[in-house]
DNA sequence: TTGTAGGCGTTATCAC
DNA sequence: GTGATAACGCCTACAA
């Protein structure tokens, strides 16, 4: 079905050998006449290169493998996406391996990707943050980054400082005469929802301002649980004027739920989320919300993966910045 | 660094063919004994299969490759993940190649794909649907199915039927008692919008009621256009009372145009899109919206692709249903 | 400038 | 039950 590097060479008239060096721009060591019969042959032939093949003689793939959880978190999506992008502008071809969802069978870590024999692997599954058998695999010998905590280190991790975007919201809303607050936080389970929390806490804590435990709602990512969690907490803590959201799309369900009980944004309640998706600003109010550099991340954690495949020491940082993007859901608490 | 199958041989004493048989389950022409030796021995050395060998002499990867255009559509990355989650059902990897942006410089159509042999594409990148090239790749030989139109035909193409959409919608607000309509369209370049415009308008046609060109807008599937759109819409044709947007998130944009415009919804205005996003039932007011079924289609679309890998014939059928989502951003149009 | 030999890790076929 | 031999398509010396 596919023509070889034989094929060509017979109809050629070549050694295989020979068509080898003009398809891989090799051999400078070729005439031009032959060099073109042979990519004329190519052509007619419809020659596709068989990187199995070269793969197993060169040892090397020149393709990087990433574990991820679902792509319908739209964190790993746009990280992917960053990843794809630098990787296509290092002539790098990608393999995901989407993590079966927790529950059902799941072939061992990364299994696929070694089997591929892939050149190194980025780890962008939190669901695996506290897995001893992806830090064994992640340590065995191949290049790897992570965008999460990997059992016993080792492994180089990139991503954004999580502690800031706490601080940074908790900041903000202090700025503004802020004293009672409430957190709709992502699912203890998660390291980043701990350490924004600590971030958020630990600001509010050097202003002398508590945050109760019974002010802290953990929800799973989605509107819906956010907008549970926020009635929720409402009802318990109705005395809140400032509210802390862990992701836009929560924040969309809490903007909801704070409307349908009828306390207006900002003038009762501010709100001040993590992200800063593109849909956002158009919220209404338009959402104040710290970014958080998805593509980025995807962009830096495969520049220094493909250095550290190159054997290069990588040059790039691996904390990216975030920052507060102020728009309208926050304002001074109610005088009252 | 990786073992082989010669090692894992070595080390149980037996050639490396009869460890080949265990390791593929194939032989059940191993005694006992040495099945055990063997399987300790592949354990202690990590041995792990080479797909690239294997592929090579099988002449089958067990890979099915998806060309897409970026991930950063909500609809592509969610059909990859339902086209994923069928082919790890069906034990088959998927090779993800995501198409570099219009503008940069392009590989040829699904070239990597086709250097790694897969066993079949899913061409999942609308924006090739007008492209020859990627038509001759498509019918050069490989199992493929669509989810978009291929010049020539001759691919299965899955989907649901975008004219539904539009005339769902239109239906609806027919019902309602509007008369004046706007549509924010997406890209007139694609096909879907194209179609589903067809099937709004045709249903207007059919209740007798006229959709002037002039309101009609086009817009690229972000918020931010489906915002300008919307106002730009409104200025022009201030008396329209119902709109239909091609986007959940275009309308959110729409949305937020109507509010800062001072227009309620649905008292003054009415709206109806499409999607079905997680979130749209959390924007205030909830989106009235037509479904669409991103996963379920990468699912189906595997389903039967994978069924012509294997030389079946696909009993799916290409077709998923739409429905309409009624919600709270529909109402009869105002008394005036 | 071109061709020859050897091997990459597997699987398949067929003796033993 | 087990092992020898021959591919699979390609690359890297090295010889002609």
């Amino acid at each position: 079905m596919y023509a070889s590097l034989k094929d060509v060479a017979r109809r050629a008239g070549v050694s295989f050998q020979t068509v080898s060096k003009v398809v891989n721009g090799t051999g400078a060591t070729v005439s031009e006449r032959t060099r073109e019969r042979i990519v004329a042959a190519a052509r007619e032939l419809g020659y596709v290169p068989n990187a199995l093949a070269r793969g197993l003689v060169r040892r090397t793939t020149y393709t990087i493998g990433i574990v991820t959880d679902s792509l319908d978190d739209w964190f790993l999506a746009e990280f992917v996406v960053g990843a794809q992008d630098e990787a296509r502008r290092r002539h790098h071809d990608t393999l995901v391996d989407t993590r079966a969802p927790a529950g059902s069978a799941r072939r061992a870590y990364a299994r696929t990707l070694l089997e591929h024999r892939v050149d190194g692997i980025i780890a962008a599954a939190p669901s695996a943050e506290d897995d001893e058998e992806s830090a064994a695999v992640l340590r065995g010998g191949l290049p790897a980054v992570a965008i999460h905590h990997v059992p016993g280190g080792d492994v180089p991790v990139v991503g954004s400082r999580h502690s800031s975007t706490g601080r940074l919201a908790a900041d903000h809303l202090l700025a503004l005469g802020h004293r009672r607050f409430g957190a709709v936080i992502g699912p203890r389970t998660r390291r980043v929802v701990r350490t924004r929390l600590r971030g958020f806490r630990s600001a509010l804590d050097e202003a002398g301002v508590a945050l109760p435990d019974s002010a802290i709602v953990e929800s799973d990512w989605t509107s819906e649980s956010g907008y549970a969690a926020t009635r929720a907490l409402l009802r318990r803590h109705p005395e809140l004027t400032a509210l802390h959201v862990h992701s836009d799309v929560m924040a969309t369900g809490a903007l909801a739920a704070l409307h349908d009980l009828g306390r207006r944004v900002p003038a009762d309640c501010s709100v001040v989320s993590c992200d800063n998706l593109a849909f956002s600003a158009y919220l209404r109010p338009p959402l104040t919300t710290v970014t958080v550099p998805a593509r980025e991340t995807g962009e830096r954690a495969m520049r220094i993966l493909l250095d550290l495949v190159a054997r290069a020491r990588p040059t790039d940082a691996t904390l990216l910045p975030v920052e507060l993007v102020v728009r309208q859901s926050c304002a001074h608490p109610p005088a009252a």
